[in-house]
DNA sequence: CTTAAATGATTGCAAACGGAACTATTTTGG
DNA sequence: CCAAAATAGTTCCGTTTGCAATCATTTAAG
């Protein structure tokens, strides 16, 4: 197949308007969560003291450091995260994972993972999805400024 | 690896705002069309007759209705489409891909598998791409609506 | 036939996002 | 030590998108 590299990455670009969409759905009205807003509280669960600065969470999800500052301020009104001030640099904002956002992020990814084991519940081998996985993970490192 | 769908699905969403973004700015500087326009272009190509229903346009490029009548005008404008009505229905419009259109589309194709090459150029082998290409293509399929 | 449901397309509205401009700090270079 | 550049964050504005409502037309059901 002469034309695979396309071919990959215009099956990859459509998929995601998909899969977005149907997570997002579920999401939502199971846990009043997005999936944007589940990715920056997982961000957060992963990164010690579970706190990021704003700007290390936009390069995260690949995302401006604006849209950060938006998705942020209903969590924060919510109560899932908060927000913490650096003694050293006035400059940076830290957002901290409140333990009601701990117990939240923790519901809202056991229904994600359900969701991403459902998409390959149908004839997949544990074999090709840890494949697809890593083909993946390969390509994520070769884009610069798309952190893992 | 036991939560392999979940991080394929992680990194399919994640890997696709950089690409779109890269690409769309590539094609934006150099053609004047954003992903999202070629897209529906490059349908309409292999189309018969070149022409295809808003609805199905739609359902092509995962989109809404909505968002098909609204790329589609700046398109027109500019000379890439056109537009047709059906004698047996008035409620159809067809997009037609005009021939400045066929000839801006092919020139703006060359630039995109150029980029898509570009993305797997560090060291990957052809059967690697087309293993990708294979697993991204059955996961298209699984998910209902989303036409290959 | 005639009326109700379905279909195709458009428009208004709201949500999400990036970029540019701006403020406030910190770092750097002379 | 001080001015200039760099960095972190927010806000404003324009673009893109989906959903709901709407209109016109076709199909289905009685």
């Amino acid at each position: 197949m002469a034309n695979a590299p396309l071919q990959s990455v215009l099956r990859l670009v459509r998929l995601q308007a998909t899969l977005e969409a149907r997570f997002s759905a579920t999401l939502g009205s199971v846990h009043g969560l997005s999936l944007t807003d589940l990715l920056l509280l997982m961000n957060l669960e992963r990164a010690p003291l579970r706190r990021l600065r704003r700007v290390d969470l936009a390069n995260a999800l690949a995302m401006s450091q604006s849209s950060v500052t938006r998705i942020a301020l209903p969590l924060e009104k919510i109560g899932l995260i908060g927000r913490n001030t650096d003694e050293r640099d006035a400059r940076v904002g830290y957002v901290v994972l409140t333990e009601a956002g701990a117990n939240r992020v923790e519901e809202a990814h056991t229904t994600l993972d359900q969701m991403a084991r459902a998409v390959f519940a149908d004839r997949w081998t544990d074999e090709e999805i840890a494949q697809l996985s890593a083909l993946l993970g390969r390509l994520t490192v070769a884009l610069p400024g798309v952190l893992v």
